[in-house]
DNA sequence: AAACAGATCTACT
DNA sequence: GTAGATCTGTTTT
């Protein structure tokens, strides 16, 4: 059973080196687990699209803190989305957890998703923290205890199973390809193009 | 006080 | 598959 030094040591890279390494890994909320098809990466400060490129604020504090701990967000109103701190304290780099099949617990994600299709139940970083009951009550989460638990996988995925492209809902800097998914995985969230900012013909 | 952020759902083609 | 409506916590002025 891997320890929180363990967790934490493999987290600490390079953000691009770590984001795909959680493709495959499990991340598991009381009695569900979702293991993660599709993910995006954050390069704290350095990057435009982060939380942490404004620097630290109450909402975003738990992302200049150690790797290995939840980032929770609460976005449109009503979602939650959650990011996996990576990278050196004081980094602030994450990485946004976008989608994942759930593996255990279908019941309950069921339930939570108001009935979803199977393939649907964690298809999408708010669905996803919705399936796990994820909230902001979970910032700061050590993800190297019980639950909620993140469990690496055992091999990498090799080179040849992952994609990656742009970043989902970016104003900032949406043409940095950070964002990897498991190729031909169905759970993998729809992709939305950016929107052009042409000025839209007026009515 | 006001602007901002952004994912999901529904309804429809 | 696509288009449009939706909302409140957080941040900035």
């Amino acid at each position: 059973v891997p320890g929180s030094a363990d967790l934490r040591d493999r987290l600490s890279g390079p953000v691009l080196e770590v984001a795909p390494r959680l493709l495959g890994a499990v991340l598991r909320h009381g009695d569900v687990a979702v293991r993660l098809t599709e993910v995006e990466a954050y390069d704290g400060a350095d990057d435009p699209g982060s939380h942490a490129y404004r620097g630290r604020t109450d909402r975003n504090a738990v992302m200049f803190g150690p790797a290995g701990h939840l980032y929770v967000y609460f976005t449109y109103g009503m979602h939650h989305c959650c990011n996996v701190v990576t990278g050196e304290q004081g980094r602030a780099s994450a990485v946004l957890l976008r989608a994942g099949e759930v593996v255990e617990g279908h019941e309950t994600a069921r339930a939570r998703r108001g009935g979803a299709r199977e393939r649907d139940l964690a298809r999408g970083p708010a669905r996803l923290c919705q399936a796990l009951a994820i909230t902001r009550e979970d910032d700061g989460a050590d993800l190297s205890g019980a639950s909620p638990q993140l469990v690496l996988p055992a091999e990498e995925p090799g080179t040849g199973a992952v994609q990656t492209g742009p970043r989902v809902g970016l104003r900032g800097a949406p043409e940095r390809p950070w964002r990897f998914w498991l190729a031909g995985d169905p759970t993998v969230s729809a992709y939305r193009p950016a929107r052009v900012l042409e000025e839209r013909r007026q009515i």
